[in-house]
DNA sequence: TTTGTACAATTGTGATCACATTTTAAGCAG
DNA sequence: CTGCTTAAAATGTGATCACAATTGTACAAA
C-alpha cells in the first residue's frame, strides 16, 4: 500500500522475465477491478511513475492499454480519468455479464470435473469468511476467482478475457455495490452454482449466474449512482450512422 | 497503399486533433480487420514507423493497444506477430460471435427506425455489387459497416467493441474465408435480417445473425486452416486452474 | 469579497538515445 | 554443399528531453 494524494495503488509481485510495462498494467489493472479507485478520479502519468518507481514509458502504454479496454477515458484535454458510468450504460454493462458468462458457464460444463468442484467450495468457504468480517477487498476477489475458476475450465475460453473486460468497466463501482451488499444479500447464490454443476444442469447454471450477477450489482442500476456526466464516454454514437448516410 | 517488405499498410486520413498514436492505431486496426496481413506475419516497430513516417513511439503504443484487443500476439522472443488461430479456438470465437451479435441485434431491435432499415438496404446492395465484383476489400468492409449500422442503433451499444474485437481477432482469415465464400454463398442472409427487422421479429432475427455469420466463416473450421501452433495464444489454461489448487 | 490577468507549474505527446537480447549474415572448416 | 562459429545488423524496452497545451495560483483592480 503506497501512499499518494488520492491514488490507492499496491506493488503487485513481480513475475520473472516481465516487462516494467506489463508489471504497471497488471497493477493498475488490479486497482480497477477491486475498486479502489473513485469515479471521475483522475490518473497522471507522472504520479504513478512515481508510486510504482518506474519511468513514464511503462505507465504511458499501460494507460493507453486500459483505455482501450474501457477501463479508463481520455477527456477532450487528453486527461485520463477513471469514468463515471451513467445508469444506462451500467445496465447494458450488467445486461451483458448476464449474457457472457452465463455463455461461458455453459460452455465451461463439459469440462468441470469432481476436483474442480471441490476447489470451487472451498473458493466459496473463503469468500464466506470474507462476508462475515466484512472484508471488503476479500469478497470482491473472492467473487471473482471463483468466477474465473468456473469460466476458465473450457480449455479455449476466449470469453473470459470480454468477461474480464466488463469487470474492469463496472470496477469503479465494485466497492459501492460490496458496501451495500448486506442489504440485498439473501440467498448463497454460489451454492445454486455448483448445484447446477453437480447435475450437470445447464439451464439451472443460466438461471444461477444470472441471479447471481443481479443480486450483487443489479440493484446499483436503481439509484445511488453518481449520475456526472463523463463527455468522453467511447459510446458507438448515432452519429456515426448519420455520417454514413449523409 | 505503401510498398514495402510483406507489409501492406494502407494511410487513412487524419482525423482534427487526432493523436498521431491513435492514427497508426486505426491504420493498424484497420488494416488487420480488412484481412491484409498474413497469420503468423512479424510485425516490427520501426518498419511500420517507416511507412507511416511517424516515430517509433506511436507505433509502439498502437502495437500493445492492438496487442490487448487479441489481435496481435508477443511471442516469448518479444517480437510481435499476427496470431495464427488454431482449428479449436476459431470455433469458439464463431460460437462466441452468434452469442454476442445476436444479443446486439435483439438490444438494437426497439430502436430501428423506418430510415434505419432502408440505409440498411443501401449498404446490403452496395456489398451485392461488390460480390459481383469479386471485390474482396469490399465485401468484407460492406459486411462489417453493415452489422456496425445495425447495432450502433442501440444509444448504449457497449457491445460493440466487443463484437469489433472478435472480428479483429478472425481478421487474418477472413480474406481466406471471403475468397471461399462463392463457395457456400446461397442466399442473401442480409435480406432475412432486414425483413426480421421490417417485422419487429427477434426470433427471426437471431436465427438471421446465426445463419449470416455461420455462412460466411463457420465453414472455414472444418478445413482450409493453418495448423501451425502458435507458442503464446493468449489462452486462459487449466495451469492457472492448477496453480489456483496447489 | 469578487473578478480578471499574468506568471509558474503540470500535463500528455512525440522524438531520440542507450542497452541487452535476438536474429541474420558472413566466413570458414570439413 | 553442409555444419559450425563469429561478427554485424536489427529488435523491443526503458529513460530522458523538448514542446505545446492545459491547469493552478498569486496578485491587483473593482
Amino acid at each position: 500500500m503506497t501512499a499518494a494524494p488520492g491514488i490507492n495503488l499496491d506493488k503487485l509481485g513481480n513475475i520473472e522475465n516481465e516487462t516494467a510495462q506489463e508489471w504497471v498494467y497488471r497493477a493498475l489493472r488490479f486497482a480497477i477491478m477491486s475498486g479502489q479507485f473513485q469515479p471521475n478520479q483522475a490518473l497522471t502519468i507522472r504520479q504513478i511513475a512515481g508510486i510504482l518507481n518506474v519511468s513514464a514509458m511503462p505507465v504511458r502504454e499501460a494507460l493507453k492499454r486500459l483505455t482501450t479496454e474501457g477501463a479508463l477515458t481520455i477527456k477532450s484535454n487528453r486527461r485520463i480519468i477513471v469514468p463515471t458510468l451513467i445508469p444506462a450504460r451500467l445496465s447494458e454493462l450488467i445486461e451483458l455479464r448476464v449474457e457472457l458468462e452465463s455463455f461461458a458457464a455453459i460452455r465451461a460444463l463439459p469440462y468441470i470435473s469432481a476436483e474442480l468442484i471441490s476447489h470451487l467450495e472451498d473458493l466459496n468457504d473463503k469468500q464466506n469468511s470474507a462476508f462475515e468480517k466484512r472484508d471488503f477487498q476479500g469478497i470482491i476477489l473472492g467473487n471473482q476467482i471463483f468466477h474465473r475458476t468456473l469460466y476458465s475450465a473450457h480449455p479455449h475460453a476466449v470469453t473470459l478475457p470480454m468477461i474480464e473486460q466488463l469487470w474492469l468497466q463496472i470496477g469503479p463501482l465494485h466497492r459501492l455495490s460490496v458496501a451495500k451488499l448486506p442489504e440485498h444479500y439473501t440467498h448463497d447464490r454460489h451454492c445454486d452454482i455448483i448445484d447446477a454443476l453437480k447435475h450437470h444442469n445447464p439451464f439451472g447454471l443460466k438461471s444461477a449466474i444470472e441471479a447471481d450477477i443481479r443480486e450483487s450489482i443489479g440493484f446499483l442500476t436503481e439509484s445511488d449512482l453518481l449520475t456526472g456526466q463523463d463527455e468522453n464516454l467511447p459510446l458507438p454514437n448515432k452519429d456515426y450512422v448519420k455520417s454514413l448516410k449523409k
